[in-house]
DNA sequence: AAACGGATGGGCT
DNA sequence: GCCCATCCGTTTG
């Protein structure tokens, strides 16, 4: 039996993320993503299902949004199929559409590339609010679509900001891009 | 260029 | 009480 969590992290990298809002509609290249697995320490899923984690353990295909450091969200999809708790995050977006609706949420941001080059990031920039945790992603105004065919590598590493499993090759990123959070 | 610390609050041992 | 899948401004080398 494979993996299908890692190569959900791959497959995701050059799909588009939408995000319909009335304030206008939002979009971004997935350029960086980290896989999260069951039998994986860092994982929320790792100690069982518990409130806060429900989502990972429901169907794949919906959202997983939690709260992290008092003032952030991070925003997963939920890949394994459901009782098994893995996800995969994004970690940043190449700014596609909407890009005025993104500065406009993230005040701070100086270019256009600091815009979604993170988690906590992205998700301002999207308008993404914890109202869409465990909401489908093909039934809600938030959405993944497959992106155009352009060929590109895909770089493997440790995945940041994590204690336990450093190590672990499960951060996946497009060669070169620079809306990557981090070298 | 890298390192550091403050903001800020929910979740869980 | 301590830990966090973060971000940003400031300090340091």
């Amino acid at each position: 039996m494979k993996k299908p969590t890692v190569e959900v992290a791959k497959s995701l990298l050059g799909s588009v993320l939408v995000h319909r809002t009335p304030e206008g509609e939002t979009a971004g290249r997935i350029v960086e993503t980290e896989a999260y697995l069951f039998d994986d320490p860092a994982c929320h899923g790792f100690r069982g299902k518990t409130p806060r984690n429900a989502p990972m353990f429901g169907p794949p295909g919906h959202a997983y949004i939690y709260f992290i450091y008092g003032m952030y969200h991070c925003f997963n999809v939920v890949t394994a199929p459901a009782g098994i708790g893995e996800a995969v995050l994004i970690r940043a977006l190449e700014p596609l559409r909407g890009i005025d609706l993104m500065q406009k949420r993230r005040p701070h941001a100086k270019a256009i590339h600091q815009l979604c080059n993170g988690p906590g990031k992205l998700v301002l920039a999207m308008g993404i609010t914890p109202h869409l945790n465990g909401m489908s992603l093909t039934k809600s105004p938030l959405t993944i679509q497959k992106g155009e065919n352009s060929r590109f590598t895909i770089v493997s590493c440790g995945r940041i900001g994590i204690k336990n499993g450093q190590e672990l090759p499960l951060r996946f990123y497009i060669e070169g891009n620079a809306f990557v959070s981090k070298k």
